[in-house]
DNA sequence: ATGACACTGTTATATTATTACACTTCTCGA
DNA sequence: TCGAGAAGTGTAATAATATAACAGTGTCAT
């Protein structure tokens, strides 16, 4: 199956800023830390971002492979293995894909509200949600290592759109 | 693989309370609802109450298959399917694993406290982190249809079992 | 230049889940 | 109580996601 259209155009923004400046931090990131953002992982990085939607592993490779690049399976989840251990994309467990993380370099889980109109993920930001869990999670005397939170329904421009 | 040992007594608390407890309330349930807790359905929900960590499907189907069960995949994931709709157990999305409900007939998400040491999971009824969730759906005029939050690290037990 | 390490290629396979279709059992109204 | 429709089960095949194992190649510091 071949991924939706991706127009740069959504709703007044322009998606290429966002890729560019994803990218631009990867690169500052990666150099930062003497890790090589080879051209498979800096291209599926890419493709992340280029895509509204999260995408599988068998989505990415898809794309690497019409574009030449080697295309079994290991290729594409070790180059996702790399941006996840780097905090630049998050992989979302509910729905097995993988969404490009919108502050890498600050240390976080993501946080996530889910559209399952129109497959859009949006990263929350949430001080306060953390700390209620952290709050939670101490009352049980549990050490938090990792958390997900994936909220799923209907987005407010999906919701806009059913309405009229 | 075959399962790990399941003791009945664990912490000083005897587990096999909660599997009765746990199959009466199922089947009140299922006969208020006109459901047919068929025996495989009921047998799938007994050995995930049997078993202090959350089940993968195949580990059920071989434990059906020892018993004389039907074991081809469809016939486990009918089970679960059921068991899920009736809230009888939850899914938890990071292990692909199943595990017994809490707290049937109340209508909940369920919250998740999982340790990597055990293995076992902790599930967390909590209205607070509940309204902090509905607070940041609603900020983002999102409507929220189901939530994922599953909290991972080390239970206070394990972490004691470290200590000394 | 060379040794160590990280990265990549390739094949095979593991794990989790679903589809499709035939058959059986249950339920409930005529 | 009969029979039609719904619900449940059996079975075979396959889809979708992910990992293992091992060989080969590139990179970089010494």
């Amino acid at each position: 199956m071949s991924p939706p259209c991706q127009p740069a155009f959504v709703a007044g923004h322009n998606h290429n800023h966002c890729i560019e400046q994803a990218l631009a931090q990867a690169v500052a990131l990666c150099k930062q830390r003497n890790s090589r953002l080879t051209p498979s992982r800096r291209r599926v990085l890419e493709l992340i971002w280029q895509s509204h939607q999260p995408l599988g592993a068998y989505q990415l490779l898809a794309q690497l492979a019409e574009e030449g690049f080697n295309s079994a399976p290991p290729t594409v989840y070790r180059a996702l293995e790399f941006l996840l251990e780097h905090g630049l994309i998050h992989r979302l467990a509910s729905l097995n894909a993988y969404t490009g993380c919108s502050g890498p370099g600050t240390q976080h889980s993501g946080y996530f509200l889910i559209c399952h109109r129109c497959n859009r993920v949006q990263e929350l930001a949430s001080p306060s949600l953390k700390e209620a869990v952290r709050q939670h999670a101490g009352q049980a005397d549990f050490l938090l290592e990792s958390e997900i939170i994936e909220l799923s329904g209907c987005c407010s421009q999906c919701l806009k759109a059913t309405d009229k």
